[in-house]
DNA sequence: ATGATGATATTGGTAAGGCCACTAAATGAC
DNA sequence: GTCATTTAGTGGCCTTACCAATATCATCAT
């Protein structure tokens, strides 16, 4: 009645209680399998499926040549988006909101439309308060989504916007750039409305494009104004190369 | 030049896939580790790690000396996405992927696009065999997400061949829809790989359409089958819908 | 006939060693 | 100084082998 308890678990736990510890911080290179292997007294086999046990839990990292890397630390919970850039946030959006808005032009409600005035109002509202959210814009933007009567589509975007919560130096740059950028984005935002309400995709699908593209151009000026210079570059190296594939 | 793709994964995926179309139901017995070992022709260490694999995800329970057995089918805790059916998530894949293309026809690299060539011989490979699977197919779509040098848009896009494989009865659909159109998604796929050769945004989002369009009908051809007339009237519409939206 | 017992086959568990591909840092050539 | 080359070090995967737990079934005692 032994139950053989699977090595791999016995050190998957430990390696765990590793990390629990503190002995190693994210981005740490864990030991190499020949070492573990020595440590623990267990074959290179063994450590390998304990390492895949961590790896399919979102732990570490393995590179091939390189070594096993500390993703997240045990106990907080997954934040599946990780070197996610504000930058590249808003190029997805802008392609994929795009997309969706011209979707929604052909399936949208009165009620939705409704709403969306409504959101749009609030926008104003939010913008006009000194230290407002981004609430209304995105329900704004969700609603767009959810117009779309497809619920992979939903979940996409609003997946995008969980990411965008989940890196804070991704929020500081944003707010910094809706400062920036107060005015048009209300008459971006009623554009795109009116481009629904007309049941237009292609107008809608060029109001988002418009839209998004200012917000892209706010990031670039409030990247530049952080002085980060390689991040700079980068970004005006991909903001080039998106002009040319939306012209 | 090939991708080190961890073999392991590979193969937890197909046997993940092996669930999902049905071929077991929980509490069966899966093969034994040196059968499996034999079918997908790959050591038994690998085996055994693909194994681990599914363990940590609830999947399987492994037994000592009996076997591993099927605890839970995949896709019915893990994912919140729910009632995504199978024409959903291609018309989210129309909309996305299409801009995918396009953003990746600037970016893509020589060794990309070698890449790129070689997937588009795996997927006639695995058409010409009787059970093939679609890895190749989600290898050549991940490989252009992955062209687009955008974290963002290649999690989202990620994230929508996740979903669905997270639904059996998805699974089962593109099964029948991939028999009744082989031929096509060979050409397909050679004229997205010529278009980003070319490094043409525009021929890549049309090429990309014009495949997951095509895609689409054999999804309503398949629907037809199963005859599942509300089913069927409602794909119809949204198909209707799509077309004004494209055009 | 029936139930207990033990031999044997099957299965997963682990180890050891080997070779390959990839990575990155040290080295050398220019 | 810059760039290409070399060279350890690393993980990826395979092969072989043996051990341990379990399942199966023939055998034997009742």
């Amino acid at each position: 009645m032994t139950i053989q308890d699977r090595l791999y678990q016995e050190i998957a736990r430990k390696l765990i209680d590793a990390l629990a510890t503190g002995a190693f911080k994210v981005g740490d290179r864990l030991p190499a399998e020949r070492e573990l292997s020595a440590e623990y007294d267990v074959s290179r086999p063994t450590i390998r499926e304990a390492m895949i046990a961590l790896e399919v839990q979102g732990l570490v990292e393995v590179r091939v040549g390189s070594g096993a890397y500390v993703r997240r630390l045990p106990g907080k919970e997954d934040n599946p988006g990780f070197n996610v850039t504000a930058f590249e946030l808003t190029e997805a959006r802008l392609l994929f909101e795009s997309e969706a808005a011209a979707l929604a032009a052909t399936q949208i409600t009165d009620e939705e439309l409704a709403e969306l005035a409504q959101r749009v109002k609030d926008i104003a509202l939010e913008n006009q308060t000194e230290g407002g959210t981004e609430e209304a814009d995105r329900q704004f933007h969700l609603a767009i989504a959810q117009a779309t009567r497809n619920t992979a589509v939903y979940q996409a975007i609003e997946e995008l916007w969980k990411l965008r919560r989940s890196s804070p130096e991704s929020a500081l740059l944003h707010a910094k750039a809706r400062f920036a950028n107060i005015k048009p984005v209300v008459d971006e935002h009623s554009a795109i409305l009116e481009a629904l309400r007309n049941r237009d995709p292609k107008a809608a699908r060029s109001a988002m494009r418009t839209h998004l593209s200012s917000v892209l151009d706010s990031l670039l000026f409030a990247t530049e104004e952080k002085a980060i210079e390689e991040a700079r570059r980068a970004v005006a190296a991909k903001r080039d190369r998106y002009n040319r594939v939306s012209s």
